[in-house]
DNA sequence: ATGAAAGCGCTAACAG
DNA sequence: CTGTTAGCGCTTTCAT
């Protein structure tokens, strides 16, 4: 090079102004941005943090930077921000947001650009996805409800257009099946989305419409707690009367009353498999689809007891 | 133009390629990127996602997207992810970080370019900030505290280097003297981090210092809830035995055992203010810096009641 | 009015 | 192996 010690005046001048590198400039030659979109239906439910933070961990780790975008449940929404940081000539896209099938996705994936899928499974194997085993999840539900002697389950599954809502549907049946428990004992009512208020509405319906039942397993932690609310109303008491179990396991349903009997899914961990994903995906553009399915266990808290059937002195459904 | 049919022909097509003007390279010329940064401590800290989101949201409907950095409590990862979004030249910074005096945003601060702190104040005036108004916080406490006839009331504090902890310590001193309280019959203790367990060693050391309270006002519901379980682990009841009083009212707090007496932020708006903010020193770089504080409102939930001295048959300070 | 040309800060391909 | 140069896709300035 130069005179070394010039050379080195140089690098001392360049530090002391804050020069950095032009990321910008760079990303315009070698159309690299080093970004990547993450886009997430509602930052407020409570799994997203930390789906969002996995994810950001990870990535970060390897240099790249996550451009953040709160869909808040309006497609238009996803829309414009899918074309904002599409502009923004993102590298690749992490979702957690699949719930259409004409999907605001497909000019990204048009662009040839990676999309992964977090929390959500879609596409049949075309798309890499980290999600829960979301059929497991129901099978540890049900079947620690059974061994409590629960014959009559009911379940407040979750919305039809989510992965999640039918994948433990779909594992809730066969989890009855497996314990050999009849279907045509059990009811189930499908959420439209994972809120409180869903949840309590849906609980309500099912004793409105007189079905018997012992034990409720929702699909999400959030309709547990409304189905909570709709046994109150109508002087049930949990677990004495009936048994409720959740999934997800969010932060604070150990200090619930009761505290949540519900299924631990890693959050965390299903971010960073996320990003593992969209680095194998950059590193190799040609590279198969990959799923990576994170295995859920069951919680055992204050929500869940025999059931009175399996009581001395006691027996019969808790409804009608 | 050229003709008109063609004109229009040319669009169409450009419209089905998925042509988008190239941010990147816009930003290149005009020296605008379109990116905010966000650097937040900590996305698992139940208060960070809805002013995240708040933030978000403004901004989205100004055009800007934001760069989401997570530092973990690391000061190490806060230089990092700063480093790396100032080479994707952001516009400006919006931080919930400060908590240093040596800050690694100095950098930013000297590059000229906008930085407004949220949930935060520093810097006397010098920085835009979105904040609550932490001593009326306080006031909201520690008034309802003594209107139930508590006369000895502990507070937890926040860590010393947050501006919430501060404001909230001076705040209850404050709030003493206005009462008719003597801080000498009052005990103080100051927390390291806004956590549960941090909230149970402080409240635990107060009980072993042999204080003599009735009441607790935590400067965060994190540390409430660890009151909740230093009091549980000495047999003492909450409320019947000492009240407990948090700050912030995150999610979920209403159906604790007992659901959470607290002070409510609006979180939400205080990260709007803050892109607001954000938004007015982007459009007027030399406007002056302002602050913007955000109102909290006491929420009277289950763990707070009348003080045992104010009860019938019963006096006295609920510990020694 | 419209169209050509220069250049933002970098990298990659090239010539010396 | 080092030093020069062209050009990424846009905006803006300057001729026409």
């Amino acid at each position: 090079l130069v005179n070394e010690a010039t050379a080195n005046r140089i690098i001392k001048v360049a530090e002391r102004l804050g020069y950095r590198p032009n990321a910008v400039a760079r990303g315009l030659k070698t159309r690299r941005s080093g970004s990547i979109g993450v886009l997430v239906p509602d930052l407020l439910n409570p799994v997203i943090p930390p789906i969002v933070r996995g994810i950001e961990g990870r990535l970060a780790e390897a240099g790249y930077n996550v451009l953040l975008c709160n869909a808040d449940h309006s497609e238009a929404r996803e829309r414009i921000h899918l074309e904002a940081i599409r502009s923004h000539q993102i590298e690749g896209l992490i979702t957690a947001n699949v719930h259409h099938d004409a999907s605001p996705i497909d000019p990204i994936l048009a662009s040839g650009r990676p999309v992964v899928l977090v929390n959500r499974v879609a596409g049949e194997g075309t798309l890499s996805a980290a999600y829960p085993d979301d059929e497991l999840c129901s099978e540890l539900a049900v079947g620690h409800l059974a061994e409590l002697g629960h014959r009559r389950i009911a379940h407040v599954a979750g919305p039809g257009d989510t992965s999640t809502g039918v994948g433990r549907l779909r594992g809730f049946r066969r989890a009855l099946r497996v314990h050999g428990l009849k279907s045509a004992d059990s009811a189930v009512i499908v959420s439209k989305r994972y809120t409180e208020d869903e949840g309590k509405r849906c609980c309500s319906q099912l004793i409105a419409r007189g079905t018997e039942f012992t034990a409720v397993y929702a699909a999400n932690d959030l309709l547990a707690v409304g189905c909570y609310d709709a046994l109150n109303d109508v002087g049930l008491g949990c677990p004495s009367d009936v048994s409720v179990v959740g999934c997800n396991d969010m932060p604070f349903t150990d200090r619930f009353s009761p505290p949540l009997t519900t299924v631990n899914i890693a959050h965390g961990r299903l971010g960073a498999a996320a990003a593992e994903l969209m680095l194998e995906a950059l590193a190799d553009p040609d590279a198969q689809p990959r799923q990576i399915v994170i295995e859920p266990t069951l919680v055992v808290r204050g929500s869940t007891a025999l059931a009175r059937s399996a009581r001395i002195s006691d027996a019969g459904p808790a409804c009608r």
